[in-house]
DNA sequence: TAAGATAATATGCATGCACATATTAAGGTG
DNA sequence: CACCTTAATATGTGCATGCATATTATCTTA
């Protein structure tokens, strides 16, 4: 019956995977035990174990404790998607990068960010503009505040060799964040430094890292017109 | 010294992210093979192996046979987005949802489509245009072509009550996708639609579907200003 | 010395077993 | 019948072991 005869998990993966999409297993329909399945696979009952988590891990089944394994209602669609290093990013698509630091000073926390970024009241923090090059056309612009308490050695770095964004990823690791994107009109400043029309719409992404609880970054890209963020599922 | 005393493979991982958060391994550095790792812990090599297997797969660490684990140079930044049904998406946020569909025929692909949404050379497809509205206010506006050969029973169903984006879901499950994200100006017909001003910068989403080799839908989906798309890392 | 065969090694995976844990079903009691 | 206790069960996880596989190091050999 079954084709793929091979008893790796990814195989019997492949095989579930098949009975999904062909509505073998209903959406909403329980799916044999682990143990009935291991032993129509002539496999260990860890192998087809590996296999299901694997599947409940990409959304399509759901698994509960004594409830069993039933095919996800509503698959939700999840895509990973991988955020480079601008520098890489460009390289990457086989253009050179270059970036040009146009303000760094410190300054107060802007009270727009007391909310989602605290740092000790009345501590400053480091605010950079920088602009980002492909193949010395315009590629984003960043807007960063920086927590000194949570990387003191920013404080002495230029970030005109190195940019902001590639020194914290090398300096100063983040064990989580929120990341948002979202559209906006270019306005007189944003479109002579992207080289654009005012009124232009552009891709935007604005981000916040911490390290345990304690805030690293705040920035917020600007891409130039044409900007495309790309995954597969 | 640990303080976390679980033998968990999760107690693990949290050591071993400890470990890489505090420098303890540096970027680039090879860290010490699984069996000593295993002894370390006082656990068995495959709980050891569980834990360094999900830091790789979260892009922390880099895996190589015979060359061993060290811990990522660039860390790439990953994030999973879970893209929802609308309806979902809507009534997650307390509002109500509703859907009004705006047009419905079949007709050829269209040319700039030819190359990404590959359909049998003079067939038809059926093409929609849906509003999305949430607490009666807009919130997307949809143009959806879906391939009648992947999804027959699409002929038939009028999409009023329940929308392509749902029903699709639900009934003809996809294997893989492309995914990208982009900003446009409102124009003036979209605008009216979104009860917005032309010009105004749109997040828009732009996807294809396929199941097998098959193509089943490709969507444009532009939101109402002011739309985030968030996610954690 | 350079190229190719061979051995060594770290991760990858499969197995069989045991026990933990969450959740549901069944049973008992007032 | 409502409520609580207890048992049953499917998944979750850990362990010891063995072999597979990719990759690197080493040893031949021309």
């Amino acid at each position: 019956m079954t084709l793929t005869e091979t008893n790796s998990w990814t195989g019997i993966r492949a095989e579930l995977l098949r009975r999904i999409h062909d509505r073998v297993w209903q959406p909403g329909a329980q799916i044999p035990h682990e143990a009935d399945l291991a032993e129509e696979f002539g496999c260990a009952r860890t192998t087809v174990n590996r296999a299901l988590r694997d599947l409940a891990d990409s959304g399509l089944v759901v698994r509960k404790r004594r409830a069993g394994t039933r095919v996800a209602l509503n698959p939700p669609q999840r895509a990973t998607l991988t955020i480079p290093i601008l520098r890489e990013e460009v390289e990457a698509l086989g253009r050179s990068y270059r970036h040009s630091l146009l303000e760094r000073d410190l300054r107060p926390l802007p009270p727009m960010l007391h909310g989602a970024f605290q740092v000790t009241l009345g501590s400053d923090v480091l605010f950079l503009k920088t602009l980002h090059f492909s193949d010395e056309r315009p590629y984003a612009y960043e807007e960063r505040y920086i927590n000194l308490e949570a990387a003191p050695e920013a404080r002495d770095r230029s970030f005109e060799d190195v940019s902001a964004n590639e020194w914290l990823v090398h300096n100063a690791p983040y064990s989580h964040g929120d990341i948002s994107f979202f559209a906006v009109n270019a306005d007189k400043t944003l479109s002579h430094k992207l080289d654009t029309s005012p009124g232009t719409a552009l891709f935007a992404m604005e981000r916040i890292t911490w390290a345990g609880g304690l805030p690293i970054t705040h920035v917020r890209l600007i891409f130039a017109p044409g900007y495309r963020m790309r995954t597969e599922i």
